[in-house]
DNA sequence: GATGAATGAGCGTTCATTCAT
DNA sequence: CATGAATGAACGCTCATTCAT
């Protein structure tokens, strides 16, 4: 096994756990003996739980940015570029419920709390291309004029509660009612 | 002091321990400090900690309904309602961050988890009279025919969001503010 | 069992193993076994192992002083003074032999190096009482006109040392041999 | 880099690290990296790290006993030769603190211990001149008949208390001093 | 021979829970 | 009833030692 595999193994062990049980749920034994790996050995890859558990999140944030960009176009109208972003969003999750669910975990939590800390806007990987659109929805006068962080909460807020609700099997989105969802979004948002 | 009043020392110091440092930085010995009470004590009014914490959530929650209800007119229209609603929602939070913050803390938690497995809908105290506001309006054609959930979703996801992102002062919900935010999330659950 | 029979079995626990096996052989959990005490009891009594550490170093100094005072009067010539000192001192630790080992396993180490910063000179318990004889015997040209420190290593090395031979065996001090050792000290020191 | 090269490496690491920060802050992989030396190869000179500690004071021992003789001549007096050894040997501590603190971290350590069990007598290196001479004196009259280990600590107390004093610098040691100091070593073992 | 990644026993410490008073 | 001292399992982390390369 490369090194490489074990820091991979490492990680993969730690977001299923976390995903799965929690931080409480998740002690460094544990995601040592799921890893298959010995106990000390996450410690040459992570300086501590804290470095893990934030390395980890900085992971998804970069995995996830690529994808939710895939087919974006600023050609597009805003709409159509809201509603690409939104589906891609929600799909990235419904895709991998895992990192949803740690994402969750992180948020409300000492770690991701210092972790917020530092970013205060631009939470949420791939924000920038969200804020964009909105400053410039609030020039052109097609979105709302509120201010940033209320046009987050009213595009942010729904998506991460449906997909939550998906995930946990409350709901279950089709092509069809997502798109639906994410036009309800919309109306949110635009004037 | 009365049995009584033990009771709720209990339920506020572990409120606002919870609150101010999350689950992890509210040990039982500091809960019955706080509250100037025995450690064995708090074991007379909770069997263990996860109930106690369900507990707390329950209070929270039953506190909550008449607060929303006070002023609400099934004669009004579906919109003043939903604004209404709305509206004491956020006061409600604004007005308690403690509150908020808690809940915060439980719904992302093992304790959280175990107590929605109860619940799957009918969350968030108060949400009977939501649910029926949403299934009147779906049914007299106000209001989007969308899954519960997603109007749910579509509705309490900026709720939340946004009195999250008052609480930690990344926006000032000033009396006009919030009334626009309140009506952008109507735009997005009416048809 | 008192309380206070508790903390004073973790005191001779944590003295008896750290004498006789250095600090690396004086685990918590193995004192905690030694005093028939929990592992966290330890820490109602000490807030960590530095600090019990430092407080059992206390302990030894405080219970020394008046066993050497004890018979000493400053009416007697320097020279008696010094004997009766000098005796009293290597007897103490001859009888307690555990106290000694722990003195000398406490003063080459990271706890005893910490702590020596802060008091430079006065150190080994009941050292005023030397350091007076020593000023006044210098005073009146009957000790050796050598700065404090050097009086202290001609009069405390021999004594430390000696007592180290015969707690490991490698001489029996009778008391015609203590005598004639400590006058040999005095030798050392008097002019 | 040939193979006496890095066993010389390591133990230049080995003691300074140990000199700096005494055993606990000396880990193996600590002592490898000073060496610039893979973690592995240390086993390759030492069987363990008890081994390596144990070596390293036997090449101190080793090192010192030239030093001390260099100028030694059996055809001076005794009180000449015990200036003599005792200059030479505080001198030696001075130049080479490391040293010094590395033998006192050494003596009280379970390392030590375990050594010193096996030598008993003929302790602190080049003693074997030290003991001649005081075997010497004791016959002709000239040194107090008293136990050799009484006359080592009569003579090496001072001399190790004195050189701790001045290497943490409570005295300094200018040549006068030292003379002086040495004189009253001699007057407590001198008849 | 030399390496350094991997190991896991063992460390100091915390904290939910119990129970004698 | 109320207490809070006592408990010990479980935690995050270190480091002497091994062994595949």
């Amino acid at each position: 096994m490369s090194s490489n595999d074990k820091r991979e193994e490492i990680v993969r062990a730690a977001l299923e756990l976390i995903a799965e049980n929690g931080f409480h749920g998740a002690p460094m034994a544990m995601i040592a003996e799921r890893a298959r790996v010995g106990a000390g050995t996450i410690y040459r890859y992570f300086e501590n739980k804290d470095l893990l558990i934030a390395g980890l999140y900085r992971d998804l944030e970069e995995r996830m940015v690529p994808v939710m960009l895939d087919g974006y176009s600023l050609e597009q109208s805003l709409r159509e570029r809201f509603l690409h972003l939104g589906t891609s969003f929600i799909r990235y999750f419904i895709a991998n419920p895992l990192y949803f669910r740690f994402l969750e975990q992180f948020h409300n939590s000492p770690y991701g709390t210092a972790y917020r800390k530092e970013k205060i806007l631009g939470k949420e990987g791939g924000c920038d291309v969200f804020r964009e659109l909105f400053e410039e929805g609030v020039a052109r006068q097609v979105i709302k004029d509120l201010p940033l962080p209320v046009l987050f909460a009213l595009a942010f807020g729904p998506l991460l509660a449906v997909a939550r609700d998906h995930i946990l099997g409350f709901v279950i989105l089709d092509d069809l009612l997502m798109t639906r969802f994410i036009e309800a979004c919309w109306d949110g948002v635009k004037r």
